[in-house]
This record gives structure tokens, C-alpha cells and sequence, in this order.
DNA sequence: ACGGTGACGCTCA
DNA sequence: TTGAGCGCCACCG
């Protein structure tokens, strides 16, 4: 396991509160490499802090559920549990809900 | 070392 | 409003 920018993605996304989501751009943008979006799905598919990290409660910028590694279905159930709403694949409410790390 | 691929994002037609 | 194209960074064969 090594300590860089991974280890940032992680301890970022923790900081999420429940019942909120964010973005891999504003993850991205929130340890310094604004370009990196892709990176952090990357980062994220790994995910060896699975329960510990929610990174259920990252969507893409455009408010789409996005992708998930044991599938897009689970993905939303969660966050269907955390009170959040999904409509046809998109988040419901989704400005609302937006949590932003600045 | 190199090229392909992916839990993405933005622009343009 | 959708879809296609290109750019980005990190991981993997």
C-alpha cells in the first residue's frame, strides 16, 4: 500500500457526511490535480477501504449515479438507504446534496 | 518502457 | 437534448 496521492482520495471522501455525495472532479480538485478525475475512479475501483471509505457517495459531475464495482444497481440502493433519491439513473435533488470539499 | 483501458469531464455539432 | 470527440491521470498486460 502506498502513501500519495491514493491515500488522499480515501481520507477526502471519508469526509463526506451521510445523506450527501460529491463528485470525482470535486475529489480531484480537492487534492490538487483538478485533471485527475479519471485517476480517482481508478483509485476508487481498488478501493481496499471498502466499508470504511463511502465511496458509494461519488457520482459523476453531470449528476449521473455512475459506475460501481460490484454494479451501478448496489450503488444506488445504498444511497437510496441514505435518503437520497435516483431518478432513471440520475440524482434526484442532486444540487442539494452536492457536498463540496472547499 | 509502451500502448490500451477505465467507477470521468468538457466542448461542439 | 443527445451523442461524438478529445484530454486527463493512474493501473495493467
Amino acid at each position: 500500500m502506498k502513501i500519495g496521492v491514493n491515500h488522499l482520495v480515501y481520507d477526502i471522501i471519508r469526509k463526506i457526511p451521510y445523506g450527501r455525495v460529491s463528485t470525482y472532479a470535486a475529489v480531484a480538485r480537492a487534492i490538487g490535480y483538478p485533471r485527475a478525475a479519471r485517476a480517482v475512479g481508478n483509485a476508487l475501483n481498488k478501493n481496499p477501504y471498502a466499508p470504511h471509505v463511502p465511496c458509494h457517495r461519488i457520482v459523476k459531475s453531470n449528476g449521473d449515479v455512475g459506475g460501481f464495482a460490484r454494479g451501478q444497481k448496489a450503488k444506488e440502493n445504498m444511497l437510496k438507504q441514505e435518503g437520497i433519491k435516483i431518478k432513471q439513473g440520475k440524482i434526484f435533488n442532486f444540487c442539494n446534496i452536492f457536498y463540496d470539499f472547499s
